[in-house]
DNA sequence: CATATGTTTCAAGTAAAAATGAAATTAAGC
DNA sequence: GCTTAATTTCATTTTTACTTGAAACATATG
């Protein structure tokens, strides 16, 4: 979670439902882990958002339900979609328009020739990374 | 550097370098960046730590002066192997204790198995994860 | 060896992130 | 449609992380 850019609070609701046969409710979440019910209530957010918790119904009671989706290579893939690509592609993006200004600006040859150089090795590691993580999903046969 | 959890400031750090033909001196950095040189300091010591950078000598000039390391395969190697390997190592030492707890402890039979799996899962992602990521930098033919 | 220049360290200050708690909102059950 | 339990939101507080600046340390040079 905290390599996910997520409070260390975030990777313990995980790690407690992930341990947890049964779904639980946020109060529950709340008093086993000692945070209060905002942070449960944010936490469980988030995770809902990274579709690593899904809520559920439970017969006779109106509370929401949580389970934790066990399957890392869902959770890595999504992950993969939802955050790195878009980075990638804002990466993606500043590397080409700092190459036209480079091309606009009348620098000399000599220091043109190194960005460009070092732009070059940004765009080989923006495509290596678009084609090495999706695959990485695929290769984690779990 | 935010994936990697370093601040913003030696993330600036290194972008400084990396498109600079030249190796700069410490006071050159913090006076580029507006930063102080107790702070350029700090991230000078996190990126030579790291081996994004690395300082040389300049003919003629008492300052140590600093260089990026461009390669990004080499640094992508140094990071899997100074600061995830580690980590992985000690998680799976961990999923080890907890395993023995669960053996060790009379847990209802039904609930050991249940946990069982979810250790199964996790030992089965450490185990990728070894495998995966140092092949990853293999693949990174930049 | 003394001085000046460069660098590191670290206590204190500042900024950023996260948690709280209570008010606002939602929706279930009657 | 009213009541109440459940949940979300958000201003405030608390905690954590980062930066600064000055003192300590190191080292080159005359």
């Amino acid at each position: 979670m905290n390599m996910m850019g997520l409070p260390r609070s975030v990777g313990e609701i995980y790690g407690l439902l992930y341990f947890s046969e049964k779904p639980l409710p946020m109060d529950a979440v709340a008093s086993r882990l000692g945070i209060s019910i905002g942070s449960a209530s944010q936490g469980l957010k988030n995770l809902r958002t990274l579709k690593a918790v899904r809520s559920m119904y439970v017969a006779g009671d109106r509370r929401d339900h949580y389970l934790a989706e066990s399957e890392f290579r869902r959770l890595f893939s999504n992950f993969m979609k939802d955050e790195i690509m878009p980075h990638l592609e804002s990466a993606k993006e500043r590397i080409r328009r700092m190459e036209e200004l480079i091309d606009s600006s009348n620098i000399e040859a000599q220091n043109a020739k190194f960005y460009q150089i070092r732009i070059e090795k940004l765009k080989r590691l923006t495509k290596a990374s678009s084609r090495l993580l999706p695959a990485m999903a695929g290769l984690l046969k779990l």
